[in-house]
DNA sequence: AAATTTGCGGTT
DNA sequence: ACCGCAAATTTA
């Protein structure tokens, strides 16, 4: 008796068998049916058919929802990776690698690969202007190479040609060329038909390189990320299958998309933690996954980073992934030098030291950038006597003192988000005189204001990103020296490129070090280094000043800071020491 | 996940 | 014996 195992989209990890009704012989591995399960009909993939004996009395199947497999062989193995990886249930893993679709959009037998299939907006050929030949090893290229980038080029080309598998981590410092890296490696992967997935951590970076590599590589591509219209996944998924479409530039969720014959992976800024899945499951980690399925494809992965993750750095360091390293600047910029200062006593949150640097700027017409990893005004409120905290009720954790445009103050919890009014007394014992404590970036702008009389400053963070384009607004007003000082978390720490900021300063990397999670000290010096490079990018050297209390990273110094790799080993070694990821695995 | 079955305190 | 609700169980 011809026999169904069928995997369906609930927190179950069992697997379920079915009878396969002579009518519904043609159902494969791979293909969505319809059975009755409980008192429910569902829809489940089919993991797969064999010829058996059924131990007990098995239903059987309701109908066949597609034809021929909608999930290749590699996808199944990919869904079953996920749920012993990251403790999901097989059916779960298998539905988020499903069509967009219901019905899948076949292409005609006849044509495959045909060049004058309508283009979408995410879909394109581009290079009408280009000349869409040469797609060999950069025969257009109007400079030369650096070093770095020649020797990462040479060896990753060779890796790809041979067709093997492999991890490679391209360690570069903050322009250092890899984008024109990546693309001659795009290059060698669409040459011989194959295909590429350019990966990024957020959706805002992706239309971009997307427009980039459409215009310079004269093969289709395609954008894929959550936010895109139905009519624009059904092609890019089709497009992938059908292998019509040949390089995908998108975000997290393109990890799960339909290869055919995939080449080579990019994954740009692969430290960042929002290739994380955080909801719904499975909770999977972009970056291991296209990892996983450049194995089973016999694919080369490039994992793209100034600052990379410690997992990644380990891989490097055992061998398993190979180094290549780009320490030079295309367009020679000095490095920033970088200062600690101690962080002030008392009420106040910015030195006398830092508003120094601040005043300078602004006399010699410079701009400042400053990073508080807050938003918000004070982030405590507590009762002085009986040491009572405001917490949000449903979450538990301690609400922040927004400042509201009327100048009134409102408690938010940043987990839920939801808000009150701020307590005129403590809710436990009474008392009236309630402390308000720590550093948000209201507060950073209020005092920058008191403190230097006339200063203009803007201020950037979710909260100022309500409505649309307002960051773009206020990166445009910054950028044509309508301010003076722009403060906020770590969204001004994204590669903006303003010439005339000189100086860099972190308002508190305490906080930020200090947070209950084993990778704070990651975390900070990543955002160290980054918003770092946002210091000195024209003609003017640039100036960073950590305010901090932390004796650790102030006996770093002003030399040492800048050598990630030091950073990665002794961080790698306490990682061993206390049996932390990458040495374990954490669920 | 969703629907069903079982368990339990408390009444009629 | 019955009710109401919550916890436990089952799904082929």
């Amino acid at each position: 008796m011809l026999i169904a195992e069928v995997a369906f989209p609930v927190p179950i990890h069992n697997t379920y068998h079915y009878l396969v009704p002579d009518a519904l012989r043609g159902v494969a591995a791979g293909c969505r049916v319809r059975a009755t399960f409980g008192p429910r009909l569902l829809t489940g993939t089919v993991l797969s058919v064999f010829d058996g004996e059924p131990g007990r009395p098995l239903k059987p199947l309701a109908a066949v929802v597609d034809a021929s497999p909608v999930l290749s062989a590699e996808m199944l193995d990919t869904a079953r990776w996920m749920s012993r990886r990251y403790g999901a249930a097989i059916g779960e893993s298998a539905r988020c690698l499903l069509p967009p679709f219901i019905r899948p959009v076949v292409p005609a037998p006849g044509a495959p690969g045909d060049p004058k299939r309508p283009s979408g907006v995410s879909l394109g050929t581009g290079g009408e202007g280009a000349a869409p030949a040469a797609p060999g090893d950069g025969t257009d290229a109007p400079f030369e190479l650096t070093e770095g980038q020649k020797e990462s080029v040479a060896a990753l080309l060779e890796r790809m040609r041979s067709r093997a598998h492999e991890v490679a981590l391209l360690f570069g410092v903050p322009a250092s060329g890899k984008t024109e890296v990546y693309l001659r490696l795009l290059r060698e992967a669409v040459n011989g038909g194959g295909q590429a997935l350019f990966m990024l951590p957020e959706i805002s970076l992706t239309g971009p390189f997307f427009e980039e590599f459409r215009s310079r590589l004269g093969v289709p591509v395609a954008l894929w990320h959550s936010r895109l219209g139905s009519r624009e996944r059904s092609l890019a998924w089709s497009g992938l299958a059908s292998g019509s479409v040949q390089v995908v530039v998108g975000a997290r969720s393109s990890a799960l998309l339909p290869f055919k014959d995939l080449r080579l992976v990019v994954v740009d800024e692969e430290q960042d933690e929002s290739f994380k899945q955080e909801s719904p499951p499975p909770y999977y980690h972009a970056r291991e996954v296209v990892v996983q399925r450049a194995r089973s494809h016999g694919a080369l992965v490039v994992l793209g980073s100034a600052t990379p993750s410690m997992e990644t750095c380990q891989l490097a360091l055992d061998g398993g992934a190979r180094l290549l390293v780009m320490r030079e600047r295309v367009l020679c910029k000095s490095t920033p030098t970088v200062s600690v200062c101690p962080k002030p006593a008392g009420e106040l949150c910015i030195s006398r030291a830092l508003l120094d640097k601040l005043r300078e700027r602004r006399e010699r017409g410079e701009q400042s950038i400053l990073l508080v990893n807050r938003r918000g005004f004070s982030t405590l409120v507590m009762c002085g006597k009986c040491g009572w905290v405001d917490r949000c009720v449903s979450c538990g954790v301690a609400r922040i003192r927004h400042q509201e445009p009327d100048n009134g103050f409102l408690m938010r919890c940043h987990h839920c988000g939801r808000s009150s009014p701020v307590l005129t007394a403590c809710a436990k014992c009474g008392n009236a005189a309630l402390w308000v404590a720590g550093t948000g970036t209201q507060k950073v702008v209020a005092e920058l204001k008191e403190a230097i009389p006339g200063v203009k400053a803007l201020r950037m963070d979710r909260d100022t990103l309500k409505e649309s384009a307002a960051d773009r607004r206020i990166l445009a007003d910054f950028r044509a020296g309508r301010a003076e000082v722009l403060v906020g978390t770590k969204l001004v720490a994204k590669s903006f490129h303003f010439p005339s900021v000189t100086l860099v300063g972190v308002v508190d990397a305490d906080t930020m070090m200090h947070m209950p999670d084993f990778r704070a000290s990651e975390r900070t010096m990543q955002l160290l280094l980054q918003v770092a490079g946002r210091s000195g990018r024209g003609d003017k050297p640039g100036e960073v000043l950590i305010q901090t209390s932390h004796p650790d990273l102030a006996r770093l110094g002003a030399s040492t800071f800048c050598d990630y790799e030091d950073f990665a080993r002794r961080e790698l070694a306490a990682r061993r020491d206390l049996a932390y990821p990458p040495f374990s695995a954490l669920i």
